[in-house]
DNA sequence: CGGATATCAGTGTAACTGAAATAA
DNA sequence: CTTATTTCAGTTGCACTGATATCC
């Protein structure tokens, strides 16, 4: 019992804290999104497409703070299982027009219900008022630091 | 403007909003500790060990839910730094009893002050009332997880 | 014997860095 | 010439797995 308990120290971090729920997170995502062999980039990247299409990898990138090369190996993984296409911008050539196919659309419709359950399992301990809340004061921390990319961040 | 705007679809996902948060955390935390050439594991074995003391490997990977192969390096580097020392626990020779040194204990004084700086940076957009209200949400839900290692994680 | 501990060797992934080629 | 975009090559930290020797 006791020695399962995490140092008192720890447990008011708040980063501590947060780096431990999104371990728990991941895992749970990544076993829902494991079912189509799909990783949590690979889910974010698409469900981007779904809200503007097309879209330039740099933009994709921004969008999502995902690095620029990571992001190469991603859509490469996507383009090879034709969920997503590439195209490149007539308007202007150095840019790729990104967008997803209808067996993205499909696939990413069977992976949403997944990770909705993932979240439930997630959240679970807490009651749906706390996980209002819980959602509103991440999300104004990541808005708060997003505004500000190269401010505090080399 | 409208660039930099996360999808909302995934700005309604808690376990795509705690991942950021993680992800602000862990590089302000990881800038915090670099002046001291420390990473975060090293960070939170040391703060446990002020807790409790001696404690074996396999109970620290416990508390901290630290692979014991991942612990072994890390206990590795902080002995050749001379922060910790271990010693073969004689009641159970299975065992190594872990502890801080003098050393070590001054090095976490130092650390602990620029940690606590980094927890500032990153709730900088939260009122006292909310940051305490995160760290009770994200508390009881790492305590919910924690209880159940097997249950849900293969 | 079964069970726990520490150790060793290795994989997989995400996050990140630096630099190149191309085009605006 | 400067800047932006994409691509390529590489590093690091972290999480995780399997196996072994040792000891209770």
């Amino acid at each position: 019992m006791s020695e399962y308990q995490s140092p008192r120290r720890l447990a008011e971090l708040p980063s501590w804290l947060a780096g431990q729920v999104s371990r728990y997170a991941t895992r749970l995502v990544a076993e829902a999104l494991a079912a189509e062999g799909m990783s949590r980039n690979h889910f974010t990247v698409l469900t981007a497409l779904t809200e503007k299409s097309p879209m330039s990898q740099a933009e994709i990138g921004r969008r999502l703070c995902i690095d620029r090369s990571d992001l190469h190996a991603i859509l490469n993984d996507l383009e090879a299982r034709r969920l997503i296409i590439r195209v490149v911008d007539e308007a202007d050539r150095r840019r790729n027009r990104v967008q997803l196919t209808t067996a993205g659309k499909g696939a990413l419709r069977r992976l949403d219900r997944r990770v909705d359950d993932a979240q439930d399992a997630l959240l679970e301990p807490l009651a749906a008022s706390e996980r209002r809340e819980l959602r509103r004061l991440l999300k104004k921390t990541v808005d708060y630091h997003a505004e500000r990319p190269a401010e505090r961040f080399s």
